[in-house]
DNA sequence: TTGGCATATCGGGAAAAGTCGATATACATT
DNA sequence: AATGTATATCGACTTTTCCCGATATGCCAA
């Protein structure tokens, strides 16, 4: 993974809030119900409804971040679950330290 | 400082480099003579050169890493001198490991 | 004070990103 | 099979970013 396109897919409020909700799922999204928050995440649809803006907009967010390895997927039947990687963010992290 | 703009002004593959050629100017700038890198860092003209793009390019580049508190500035006679600003790095690897 | 550098700023054209509504796909229920 | 729901993809339009050349500014030397 490039390192810009890490960048890139943090240069933007909504998305830089989608990853800050995600670290904290339980606090973020109560309303989820049956949720497993560890190994599935959150579904696309609350992150929508969170960030008031359109489907289309969100789902090319999460696409985004994802594509960065800063959040993972799960398909669980017609939903999709998302949620933070550690590892990816990791990785930025050592990034910073070591290369800028 | 916006967080976003942090991200967006590491967007970009130059900014990037340069921030990389800042870490460790002795050794991307040895053409430069009398060097203070220390102090006051590496001027334009050199960063320039060594991205290959336009001189206003360069300046625009550099007064955006600044604006975003990754690097600092020191005007000496007709030169302006940049160096890497540890704070602002610092401050951006708390961001990541606190917000994300 | 005039001319010459180094850097900054301005104006613009091309490319990319932001964001939407409409449509497609995939799965679940009846 | 038909309908309903969740998500993804597409096409379009607007805004932002990339990057340039031209010009302005600031400083120094003759």
């Amino acid at each position: 993974m490039d390192q810009v396109e890490i960048f890139k897919a943090l240069s933007n409020k909504t998305r830089l809030q989608i990853l800050g909700w995600l670290k904290e799922p339980e606090l973020n999204f109560p309303e989820q119900q049956n949720a497993d928050f560890e190994n599935v995440g959150v579904c696309v649809g609350q992150i929508q409804l969170k960030s008031g803006l359109s489907q289309s907009t969100i789902s090319e967010y999460l696409s985004i971040l994802q594509r960065a390895d800063l959040i993972s997927s799960t398909r669980v039947g017609q939903w999709t679950y998302y949620k933070r990687n550690k590892e990816g963010l990791e990785k930025l992290s050592e990034i910073i330290n070591t290369a800028l």
